[in-house]
DNA sequence: CGCGCTCTTGACTAGGGTCAAGTGCAGTGG
DNA sequence: CCACTGCACTTGACCCTAGTCAAGAGCGCG
């Protein structure tokens, strides 16, 4: 048993927020994924348009999926941190929709889409759980999109870095008062939909607020309870509080 | 055959833009179906945080997906049409994570879950093509979040029109310079982020225009080369280009 | 040493929100 | 037949949030 499937593992950590896998389950999760691959900070991973994309498994780093406008504007659509997938709800289309990149140095490996399959008719336990992480990421998306629509600057600011609080802390990488957390102002300003100028000033009216500090790719919360109370932040939608079903 | 296989059936026309479905295809797709039900404009058909919840096939009238958040506002996330799936993507969830209303009158059929997941295990061709619709439904929030994240109001409205009326075509609701579409201003506000007032504005400059006209329940484009010159419109994320593969 | 990148701050602008008033129905009930 | 109500739509005046433009600081690196 490797990494992938060890305790430790945050692929694994996040799966046992849906159910608990057993032993022949993980044993075919692993037969799914190809070796690992070091890619550095910067490398493109999937490219919208392109065709025979793959998915896989980010084990260790940061990526985002992002879209790129005509007029050069960049959307970031989402954050992937280890234990994500990446393109795996774009799989059954003809071309991927978006794109993927690697925002550090990352670790990730390639899934089978033929065994993928597989398992879709012969290991039905493991297919849901793999179901359940696409669609937890589709409701991540949802939400976020809530909030650009929605929210103000910094009401989204604060939600999406509690999100990212919450999902890190479930695959063990961070406490519930701070999280290391390697985005740019300008890649966290792609990702809210903001400037980073004007990310920067919301940023700087929350640590005077003390509410919390990102600095030095460290996210502290300094009074969580008035975030949560102002975001309204509800971790129901990432589908983890309950045990397994 | 009854009508939700039959070749002017909206879901039939949606999924042979992907692959052909055999008749032993079909067939199955029949038995995932109940009865069709009707609901009136209004009815909430799933709401958010619902347990076992269902997924639905639309077969007639339009509905609305939805968030609403804590200060009250809503953020519509798509509108599906005939054809479309209400809450597909979140039946892996233990509760659904967005609210679907009708828009007004509908007839839907819900869908056997139970049935569904013996589709995967014998069905492959069939699930595959299921997996494809969702998987463009996801394609289409994310396109959605881009828009509202990184264009202005008008270049915003103009695309998400555009797009409607390429997927009324679709399923042969629309010709290419029109079709009908039963969302009040109100409505279309919600779904991008607006105001209905600003909106409003925003309808009348492109009338004034000569772009496009949205009146009496009828989206009528005066100019759609120059409407996709604007948006940078480009339907390959609605994955219905290409051949089936 | 100079280059480039991230972050920071200030001054100004503009796109879109808010408030307010009014029009034109369709429906309802006297 | 006509008031009355409610809803969708329209328009104007004003304001504020967030974008734009500009400049500079701190830092890693060739």
């Amino acid at each position: 048993m490797n990494q992938a499937t060890s305790p430790t593992d945050p692929l694994t950590r996040k799966l046992s927020a849906f159910t608990s896998l057993r032993p022949e389950d993980a044993a075919f999760l692993e037969k799914l994924l190809g070796p690992r691959i070091c890619c550095s900070a910067g490398k493109e991973i999937i490219y919208e348009g392109q065709h025979r994309h793959s998915a896989y498994l980010l084990h260790e780093g940061w990526t985002c999926s992002y879209k790129r406008l005509h007029d050069g504007a960049r959307q970031i659509i989402d954050v992937q941190i280890p234990g994500d997938f990446l393109g795996a709800r774009s799989l059954p289309l003809r071309a991927s929709d978006q794109s993927f990149v690697a925002l550090t140095d990352v670790e990730i490996s390639r899934i089978s889409t033929e065994k993928l399959w597989e398992a879709f008719r012969n290991e039905p336990r493991l297919a849901l759980a793999l179901l359940w992480a696409t669609a937890r990421d589709g409701a991540l998306v949802v939400e976020h999109l809530a909030g650009i629509g929605r929210r103000d600057a910094l009401t989204r600011t604060a939600h999406f870095l509690l999100e990212l609080g919450a999902r890190m802390k479930l695959v063990g990488r961070g406490t519930a008062d701070s999280y290391s957390c390697p985005l740019s102002q300008n890649i966290l300003a792609d990702a809210l939909g903001l400037t980073a100028i004007h990310l920067n000033r919301v940023l700087r009216q929350m640590r005077e607020a003390n509410l919390l500090v990102f600095r030095d790719g460290v996210v502290t919360f300094l009074d969580r309870e008035t975030l949560a109370e102002i975001t309204g932040f509800d971790l129901a939608y990432l589908d983890q509080s309950a045990p397994a079903r």
